[in-house]
DNA sequence: ATCTAATGTTTACACTGAAAACATACTAGA
DNA sequence: TCTAGTATGTTTTCAGTGTAAACATTAGAT
C-alpha cells in the first residue's frame, strides 16, 4: 500500500518504526504502564511477536521511544534558546518554557522518558547519553550566563542542575494535575512565575530586570 | 499467631493492613510496576482473590497506599520544620533535605505517589486532599516566613509551589539515578547547595546568611 | 537459480487482574 | 442459646499479556 523506501523492502516495509510511531499514540492515548504490544501489532495488522524481530524486548522498545523523546526535548529547547542568542535570561526563560510546552503536549511520552519504567542508573549508556545531551542545552546557557556575568560565579554545571530540578519537578507536577485547577492564562503566568522565582536564585541582576512575558 | 485486636477477629485477623504492609515490602524490591497482587497474596498464604474483599481494585490499593505515603511524608516534614522553630531559613533547609531522605530511602513507593500509575486530576479526593496536606507543611513555612520578613513579599502559595517544584524534581532526579556519580558526601552537598540556590531565590536575607550545614 | 539471512507467523506457556459461584466463620438478634 | 445475616476467604474461570520455539516466507548475494 504504501510505497515503499529505495533500500529495503521487506514484508511490511519499515515496520520497526512503524511499531515505534503506532507506539507513541497509543501511549499518549493510554498511557505507558497500559501498553501493549499485541494492541500495537494488531493496530499494524500484523502479528503479535513480529515485534520481537525488532525489539529484544517491550523494554528495549520503550527505551528507544525514552531516547528519541530526549532529541525531540533537546531540539525544542535548544530552538526555544536561539531566539535570545545574546540575552541570558530571556534565553533561559523562553528554554524552561519549551520544556514545559513539551511536558505538557507529551505527558505520557514526558512520563516515559523520567517514569523510571526504564531505570537510568544501570545498563542503556545510549540513552544515559541522550538524556544528559538534553541536559546539555540547560549547562550551555549558564557557561554562557555566567561568562557574561548574567549569573552568579557557581559552577555551571550545579546551575545546571537546579534548573533542571525546578523545571523537571514542574513539568512532572504539571502533568501529574497538580495544577489542574489553574485555567490556561493563569496557568501561563504560574510557570512563568515560578521560573522566575528560580532565576532570581541564580542571577546577578535586580529582580526588575528579570522578564516575565516573553513569547516562547 | 499475632496477638489480635480486641474489635474484631476474622479469618486472618487483619488483611487488610497485612496486605498493605506486604505491597509496600514488594513495590521497595522490585518497583511499581512490577507488583502483582498474586504474589502478595501468595506471600501472605492466601488466595489470590481474597484482596478483593479488602480492595476493589488494583488502583484501589495503589491509591491508598499512595496515601500512606504522602501522611509519612507530611509527618516526617513536619518534625524537621519543628527543629528550627524561630529560623524560617533552617526549617526550610531542614524541610527540604527531611523530603529527600524520604524520597532515597523510599523510591519506589515516592514514585508510587507521584509516578502517574495514579491520576491525581480525576476521582479520588481523598488522595487529593492528603497529598495537599503534604503541600500544606511547606506553605506553613512560607507564610510564616513573609511574615516574619525573610522571604521576599510574594503569594506564600506561590513560594511553596515553587519550593514543592525544586525538591520535587530533585526527588525525582534522585531516584531516577541522574545523581548516581556522586557518592554520598558529595551528593550530600549537591543536594544541599541546589536548596541553596532556591532559597536565594525566595529570601530577602544576603546570601551568607544561608545555611549550608544544618543537620537533619 | 540457489543459498542464506532477515523478516513475519503459528503455536504454546506461564503469568496477570478480575468476575462468579461457593464455603466458612464471626456477629447480632431472637 | 440458637439462628440468621453478613463479612471474609476459596475455587474456578476467563480474557489479556509478554515472550520463547518452531515454522514459513521473502529479499538480496552468489
Amino acid at each position: 500500500m504504501v510505497p515503499m523506501n529505495s533500500k529495503t523492502q521487506y514484508h511490511h516495509g519499515d515496520l520497526a518504526s512503524a511499531f515505534m510511531d503506532a507506539a507513541i499514540k497509543r501511549i499518549a492515548q493510554e498511557g505507558v504502564d497500559k501498553l501493549s504490544l499485541r494492541a500495537v501489532a494488531r493496530d499494524l495488522g500484523v502479528s503479535q511477536t513480529a515485534p520481537y524481530r525488532h525489539f529484544t524486548d517491550k523494554t528495549h522498545l520503550l527505551s528507544l521511544l525514552a531516547q528519541q523523546g530526549f532529541q525531540e526535548l533537546a531540539d525544542c529547547t535548544h530552538k526555544a534558546a536561539m531566539l535570545h542568542p545574546q540575552d541570558t535570561l530571556k534565553a533561559i526563560m523562553c528554554v524552561g518554557m519549551s520544556y514545559l510546552k513539551f511536558a505538557q503536549e507529551h505527558p505520557e511520552h514526558y512520563r516515559l522518558m523520567f517514569g523510571g519504567t526504564l531505570k537510568h542508573e544501570c545498563g542503556n549508556n545510549e540513552l544515559k547519553n541522550v538524556s544528559l545531551s538534553s541536559f546539555g542545552v540547560i549547562l550551555q546557557q549558564m557557561t554562557l550566563g555566567v561568562e557574561r556575568g548574567d549569573l552568579i560565579q557557581q559552577e555551571p554545571t550545579l546551575l545546571a542542575h537546579s534548573c533542571w530540578a525546578k523545571v523537571h519537578g514542574m513539568a512532572m507536577l504539571l502533568i501529574d494535575g497538580f495544577y489542574a485547577d489553574y485555567e490556561a492564562r493563569e496557568l501561563d503566568t504560574l510557570l512563568r512565575s515560578l521560573l522566575w522565582l528560580s532565576l532570581r536564585g541564580i542571577t546577578t541582576k535586580p529582580i526588575s530586570q528579570i522578564p516575565l512575558d516573553e513569547p516562547v
